[in-house]
RNA sequence: GCUCCGAUGGUGUAGCACGGCCAAGCAUACCGGCCUUUCAAGCCGGCGACUCGGGUCCAAAUCCCGGUCGGAGCACCA
């Protein structure tokens, strides 16, 4: 098996779903999983995923037994490409691209496809020698040039790139198509079973040519239907565009999709396993379920997440009539471990509620302070009233924090911001947590601020 | 336009290769109740689907034909 993407970028919520998808396959059936890169193409390569890549694995806990970069493999490429020169199964073409295409077009045959073996051969010399301009020439694979899919009629496996590639500099200048290093590649690794999008079906009817005319077996292939991802950023080209533009302070911003940045919220990769798993690989089109998403995540997340207080938008309020105040909460109610918080507030103190919940609270109505009193509005105060918990189900129930609490700011995935007050021992805890009445948030706490997870 | 693929509740899926055990299972969401000093979690109950039309058959979500709708690919991206 193997896992193929191109080095543009680190790795998105899209990728995740091949990658554990083959992964889960050979956990579950036992082989080897190859992380090959795809970077014949030096004009959409980003350095930094070289390493990215194999971390957001690393992070998903896709286990992969050998990494494999294709333009360490050009050699391979140029080898395979002579021997099918030699059968007359490729030819070099130096038509303009917009005459091959227009043969193509009407399945008729450019003047360069009948042309001997030696000839072409001679020209693939001269093209991966760089004695041409990138469009001058390209190497094309003989196929059926009346098959009913123009892009399957002789189709392209090489062409000039002039570009300088990252890895390898100027040492090429003709770079073989995804088609055709993928066929060979996969035919050199092994490989017995693929598992890809079904964007990719034309492209297996394309490259089991080469295993025809090379006598090669040919794997099994798998092809799942496609996601559509609502609200999520994914073109790499354009999240990069982003990035350099200002509008995403990079990779790993809260408003993408990337797992640099879902784990940055709090997402556990357990979660993307169980989600992709879930769904299967049926070859159906389907919409991704945030919402399903999201409570998968809650139940890995949740038994773990302390409660904090967290006031968004404050009103410092003074409890008038309240003497010797005290408050214990747990930090988690379903959890005893994870202990609980104690306020010695004294006499009268003063607190925050949130400023949406003070807007809608009628003069004289009667409101609890979680884990404190019960309280009754006057004018633009509250007073004191009791501590029964009898009404309890009646009145509402606010969260709130004590005078000394410090400021926190919660980022949101919209790109919005809630500012506001979390209680002292917020400081204690670590990693995601669930505000109440508010949503789980993971901490940052150098930063003195949070990113929302999910309700 | 051409080629290929697909169609189960609001959403995600199970079942379809070998028709009967499917008056369609699970999850999530939503609604109601219990519990609870969170609008979290948990428990109980409820809601809600086989794209349409034909055909084969004792019997069709499952097989066949047609329509409709949706998606993907269509040349020097991977």
């Amino acid at each position: 098996m193997r896992l193929a993407p191109s080095p543009s970028g680190p790795l998105h919520v899209g990728h995740s779903r091949m990658a554990i998808l083959n992964d889960e396959y050979v956990k579950r059936y036992g082989g080897k999983l190859f992380l090959r890169i795809e970077d014949t193409n030096p004009s959409n390569i980003d350095l930094d995923s070289y390493h990215l890549i194999p971390e957001d694995l690393e992070w998903l806990d896709v286990k992969v037994h050998e990494i494999v970069i294709q333009s360490k493999r050009m050699d391979l490429y140029y080898k395979e490409a002579r021997r099918l020169i030699e059968m007359g199964k490729m030819y070099i073409c130096e038509c303009s691209q917009a005459d091959f295409k227009n043969y193509k077009l009407n399945s008729m045959a450019c003047p360069h496809r009948e042309r001997a073996p030696e000839t072409n051969m001679e020209a693939f010399e001269k093209m991966i020698s760089g004695a041409f301009r990138k469009g001058d020439v390209s190497a094309v694979v003989k196929t059926d040039l009346n098959h009913p899919n123009p892009s399957i009629r002789d189709w392209i496996a090489f062409r000039v790139k002039e570009e300088t590639h990252p890895l390898t500099g100027r040492t090429y200048f003709a770079y073989p198509m995804m088609n055709f290093s993928v066929a060979v590649d996969d035919h050199y690794l092994e490989l017995t079973h693929v598992i890809r999008g079904k964007d990719h079906l034309n492209n297996t009817e394309k490259q089991s040519y080469i295993f025809t005319y090379m006598k090669w077996i040919k794997p099994h292939y798998y092809h799942y239907g496609l996601v559509h991802i609502p609200g999520a950023l994914l073109k790499t080209s354009l999240i990069k565009k982003g990035i350099r533009d200002g509008t995403y302070s990079g990779w790993s911003d809260i408003r993408l999709q990337t797992l640099l940045a879902m784990k940055k919220r709090g997402y556990r990769p357990d979660t993307f396993r169980k989600y992709w798993v879930n769904s299967g690989m049926r070859e159906i089109d389907s919409e991704f379920s945030w919402e399903i998403f999201n409570s998968i995540n809650k139940e890995f997340v949740d038994q773990h997440a302390k409660r904090l207080w967290f006031v968004p938008d404050p009103v410092r309020l003074r409890i008038v009539g309240g003497w010797d105040m005290n408050s214990k909460a747990p930090f988690h109610p379903g959890n005893p471990d994870e202990g609980e918080r104690v306020y010695h507030l004294g006499a009268e103190p003063e607190i925050y509620i949130p400023g949406k919940d003070w807007l809608t609270i009628a003069d004289k109505e009667k409101f609890r302070l979680k884990d404190l009193c019960n309280v009754i509005r006057k004018d633009n105060g509250i007073i004191y009233a009791d501590n029964s918990h009898e009404d309890l189900k009646k009145i509402r129930i606010l969260q709130w924090s004590p005078a000394d609490s410090q400021d926190f700011s919660v980022e949101r995935p919209d790109g919005t911001v809630d500012n506001g007050k979390i209680e002292p021992l917020f400081s204690k805890v670590k990693g995601v947590s669930q505000f109440e009445r508010y949503g789980y948030v993971n901490l940052d706490l150098e930063r003195k601020k949070g990113y929302f997870l999910h309700k």
